[in-house]
DNA sequence: ATTTGACTTAAAGCGAACTTTAGGTTATTC
DNA sequence: GAATAACCTAAAGTTCGCTTTAAGTCAAAT
């Protein structure tokens, strides 16, 4: 069995011009062509293309799955490498995920800000506070030091 | 007490490139000029800026941020909408940290599937039943169905 | 007085991941 | 057999948030 570009686009939720561009940077080895030149994609194909998804959903950017295509190429020798890269990966993504949680504490205070003017007026809001006290601790840019 | 931009840029972690790009962007109202055309920041810019900082990491973008400094000088009557602004806002972000903890999943599955590798060899790796349920189970695409 | 360093504008460049355009060939369907 | 749909390559364009470059003015220090 294989599929023209259009079949995968939508079968992977993704257009042929991207589908093309992956293969012209080289992140789709092994698409074969007819004689006229027409792209053919096997099951094999597919699956591979299923592990772009998930590399990228990781984080990875496409010269890093480029990269890793490479290590997987290497074969045995590359474990090690191909294990650091996911270990790196986690630690990105765990950070970025804090940052994350730091960024809805913000959005909850905004929020709470809002509800507050909109209840008792813009410039009645700072007289509560419990609200001051959570600007200062959510805002201040530790940072930032004005000297003078 | 006014600022040179050097100071300023110094002062809130960035370079006066990007201080001056903020300016045009018009994402600095207020900051004035001496005749001579040097910018002088003054405090309440400087608040400014930290109020800026703040808000691309609740992860506006920066035409958002345009978008709430026309809000903001509409006064109270735009009060509901920068509510809005900040409530979806919060969805987004909501979605993101759920999006990197599938995500934390997956790199998990990576460095276990590698320790095993390390350990028994890349060959061997999924004749571990449970290792291959799990492969199945995070990196099946649901949008994928390979039909004939 | 001249050199150094900080400031100015305007415009071009960058990196990532595509998307769009242009111009053309091939395959299918009525 | 002719229209239409799907494919092809190559290259330029897009968006975002800066960064870099070029060419110059201005102010302070030696």
């Amino acid at each position: 069995m294989s599929y023209t570009i259009g079949k995968v686009a939508k079968m992977m939720g993704l257009t042929t011009h991207t589908l093309r561009f992956y293969d012209k940077e080289g992140l789709l080895p092994n698409v074969g062509k007819t004689k006229s030149g027409v792209r053919q994609f096997t099951d094999s194909d597919i699956n591979w293309l299923m592990m772009l998804e998930c590399l990228k959903s990781t984080g990875l950017q496409l010269k890093d799955i480029k990269h890793y295509i490479n290590l997987l190429k290497k074969g045995n020798s590359s474990l090690v490498e191909r294990a650091e890269m996911f270990k790196k990966q986690k630690i990105k993504c765990q950070q970025e995920i804090n940052l994350l949680k730091q960024t809805m504490k913000k959005l909850d205070f905004k929020i709470h800000y809002y509800e507050e003017a909109l209840k008792h007026g813009e410039e009645n809001v700072f007289k509560n506070k419990e609200l001051v006290r959570e600007r200062d601790k959510l805002f201040k840019l530790n940072k930032v030091r004005v000297s003078k």
